[in-house]
RNA sequence: UGGGGCGUGGCCAAGUGGUUAAGGCACGGGGUUUUGAUCUCCGCAUCCCAGGUUCGAAUCCUGGCGCCCCAGCCA
């Protein structure tokens, strides 16, 4: 017997071309690896790329994933970065092992390297400015022109070379270049920058350096380095390709790996470059990366998010190579899954009004049984004090209440759950017409409520006794943009279509007493949607709920 | 208008010449229910277009059309 989960494992065809190598004996084992710049927070299309590429690791028998800094660029990267990138993959559920490593571990064995195309007259210093070299690269529909520098001999290209290295010239002086064809139809192959100099220290090299190798030297190299054998990347790197098997075609490196591509994540009414969150943090449309509003790794934990959840997602989704917007409702259906399987119960009343029973004894008390769980009987239940004044959801009570509304209207009876059936008599308005108070009889046969007659209740509402109930801050959010792809609109900026009511704020609301012991898990407030303690602002006097999700509302379609 | 990609239902996505064209999400409807939740049942496409090859095409060929990416000394 076996009793391990068998759950369907979805392929996708970066895995057929893994099986097909490794059937054809190309490969004995796979190795693959997640190489974020650590220049900014990690994301849910981030998230894509882990879950492939760690996934493979996980799947293929002795195969592994390299956690990879792509740390080229010092002018952009922060160490800092660093740990969070790492926690938000740990997080995920992933680990490395040993196998962390910085581009910039490789910085010898690259400069080296390009000394080797500089030997075998396949790169050469050029000293033209930034603007004339972006003269002489063309365009799209015209062939570039060869730089004046171009013919420079090997002895020269080393000597120029090996002095940009030591700091001897200012930046933008002079840059090494690939030498392949100025005319090329794939803009990549006109004379790509190999190295730039940079005056800068580097987080992890300090100031060794004064020259940094760019992106489409580094990663290809990198990469045979640690002899990754399928280097995943998205789209937008696809005419790189040529130039990814250009080096090391030319530096014979002991390994090749194939690069294959895949199209990036997108989800509807958010934004998913670290450009466009780097902008809504920075102009404080909203409270940084770890706002619940964003779909920031960070951002969705707070929110309480699990890592599960967005396992699943990914799954879900797949992995083409074609572009695609995916519905929030894909992610929010993955989450509402991993959380109804998981959440303890508990009674909410967000906004809060006077249920007054006038029948109750004025001072009596009682303690009632809630299920922690219903699906799950080994959650067990928890005692709910209940008492003459109740709170209860404003919205459960309507004057003119139609047929189909199951709640709270003169002369209407409903269950209070867990309680009593009760039927509301009248209500108390103040001078503007709202209602205050909402006042009803119980029916005493109904403890636990349910009857003895049979007599059929369709609604079920939540409440929480006034005298015990706990107040606190829940903070309901809502999507970040108020159309699906804010950045499709081309004329228009993306952060005109900010949702101002994307995050609202409760300051009052009444909940059952035993989530004055609230822990770091997830929590249902029936009725209503999943709820956790902001990990940030939440204090043990003060407490504050973010709102995971709704659950999902029939009735308000209805409406 | 150079080069590289992509085009299967509202959104994803299987499918690789013979299947009633998987599945998920969404949507519509029925049942169960002390959460209008959950659970459950049912419904929901002829494959961008046009020709062609073939007994047979989403799958092959030809020609269109549409969308995305590329002119950083960013990644």
């Amino acid at each position: 017997m076996n009793d391990s989960s068998t759950e369907p494992q979805s392929t996708n065809f970066i895995r057929s071309i893994i099986d097909a190598d490794l059937a054809s004996g190309k490969h004995k084992k796979v190795i693959t690896r997640f190489p974020p710049e650590p220049n900014g927070y990690l994301h849910i299309g981030h998230a894509k790329s882990i879950c492939l590429n760690f996934g493979i690791a996980q799947d293929y028998p002795s195969a592994v994933c390299h956690l990879r800094f792509d740390d080229t660029n010092p002018g952009k990267e922060k160490s800092e970065y660093i740990d969070a990138i790492k926690e938000d993959v740990r997080w995920l559920g992933f680990s490395w092992d040993d196998n962390s490593h910085h581009t910039s571990d490789y910085f010898d064995q690259l400069y080296a390297y390009a000394v080797q195309l500089v030997k075998q007259d396949k790169a050469y210093v050029d000293s033209l400015s930034a603007a004339d070299t972006k003269a002489y690269r063309g365009n799209l529909t015209e062939p570039g022109i060869d730089s004046p520098f171009r013919g420079r001999s090997i002895e020269e290209n080393i000597d120029l070379l090996e002095r940009m290295k030591t700091g001897e010239f200012a930046e933008g002086e002079h840059v090494l270049r690939a030498k392949i064809d100025m005319a090329a139809p794939n803009m990549n192959m006109r004379d790509p920058a190999i190295y730039r100099i940079k005056h800068m220290a580097h987080p992890m090299t300090g100031d060794k350096w004064h020259i940094y190798p760019m992106y489409d030297f580094a990663h290809c190299v990198s990469d045979a380095i640690e002899g990754i054998t399928h280097s995943l990347c998205t789209l937008e790197f696809e005419d790189h390709r040529p130039l990814y098997d250009w080096f090391l075609d030319e530096l014979k490196t002991p390994a090749h790996p194939q690069q294959i591509e895949f199209s990036r994540l997108n989800l509807d009414y958010t934004v998913m470059s670290k450009r466009k969150l780097y902008e809504l943090v920075e102009d404080g449309h909203v409270h940084g990366w770890n706002d619940p509003r964003l779909p920031t790794l960070s951002g969705m934990r707070r929110r309480g998010y699990t890592a599960n959840a967005i396992r699943d997602f990914c799954s879900r989704i797949g992995v083409t190579k074609k572009d695609n917007i995916i519905e929030m409702s894909v992610l929010e259906n993955s989450l509402r899954e991993d959380l109804n399987s998981v959440a303890p119960r508990a009674l909410a009343v967000l906004d809060p009004i006077k249920l007054i029973i006038d029948n109750y004894p004025e001072d009596q008390e009682e303690t009632l049984a809630g299920v922690n769980h219903p699906k799950n009987p080994d959650a067990g239940t928890r005692d709910i004090p209940f008492s003459k004044t109740l709170y209860i959801e404003l919205s459960d009570y309507m004057d003119d209440a139609p047929k189909k509304f199951f709640r709270l209207t003169v002369g209407r009876e409903v269950r209070l759950r867990f309680a009593y059936y009760v039927t509301c008599t009248h209500v108390v308005k103040d001078d503007s017409g709202n209602v205050t108070e909402v006042h009803c009889r119980y029916d005493p046969e109904t403890r636990g409520g349910k009857s003895e007659d049979g007599r059929k209740v369709k609604g079920t509402i939540h409440w929480v006794s006034a005298q015990h109930a706990v107040t606190a801050e829940v903070r309901l959010y809502d999507r970040l943009f108020t159309i699906p792809a804010p950045v499709a609109e081309k004329e228009r900026d993306f952060k005109e279509f900010i949702n101002i009511d994307s995050a609202q704020v409760l300051a009052n609301c009444q909940l059952e007493a035993s989530l004055l012991n609230a822990n770091t898990t997830a929590y249902q407030f029936e009725r209503q949607g999943y709820f956790c303690l902001d990990s940030v602002d939440s204090k043990p006097g003060s407490l504050v709920f973010n709102r995971i999700v709704t659950l999902r509302d029939s009735w308000a379609k209805k409406k």
